[in-house]
DNA sequence: TGAATGATGTTT
DNA sequence: AACATCATTCAT
């Protein structure tokens, strides 16, 4: 059992926005961000990373949420184990963030897999996704690695947080 | 700075 | 059937 806090998502528009994956219609692969939120849509990129969002907007909209990090929190050993990082010493946090921050890290500590693309949040998926009431200060920015709409700050990152790209 | 790596969408 | 693209990471 291994989890963390969101601290950097980046969020991908229905309508205007040519670097969304619906930009240009529904197809096999971005199918799930076409139906109900709350939903996971999960695929690959650069043929070796699974990068996960959260469907957002209602069912044939097209929209969905990167998380593009987290902070590692309660036990990480599952995290460690999934990057195949060994069991980080308590005390020496000097390479936590590797573990999980970065859309593709996070992608890998989570151990997720083509499979799961569809699937709800919850006991189907074993993944869970909550509102634990943390509050923090939220930054906005431009997105990451994007080659169109790059002008547009749709990313949202935790700015206090040290677990950030 | 560039190689790795494969699913997907587009073009032939 | 073949090619270009890619919401990245890691080693050099």
């Amino acid at each position: 059992m291994g989890g963390g806090r969101l601290t950097e998502v980046e969020a991908y528009l229905p309508i205007g926005d040519p670097a969304s994956h619906s930009f240009r219609g529904e197809t096999r692969r971005n199918r799930s961000m076409f139906g109900p939120p709350g939903r996971m849509y999960v695929y690959v990129s650069y043929g070796i990373h699974m990068l996960l969002n959260v469907v957002c907007d209602a069912e044939s909209v097209g929209s969905a949420v990167l998380i593009r990090s987290f902070e590692p929190l309660g036990d990480v050993s599952m995290l460690c184990a999934n990057r195949g990082m060994s069991e980080l010493r308590s005390g020496a946090t000097g390479k936590l963030e590797l573990l999980s921050c970065g859309p593709g890290r996070v992608g890998q500590a989570l151990g997720l897999h083509l499979r799961l693309d569809g699937l709800v949040f919850g006991s189907d998926s074993g993944l869970h996704l909550f509102d634990d009431g943390a509050r923090p200060a939220v930054g906005r920015a431009v997105r990451i690695g994007i080659a169109k709409g790059g002008d547009m700050p749709l990313r949202y990152f935790a700015s206090d947080s040290f677990f950030v790209t």
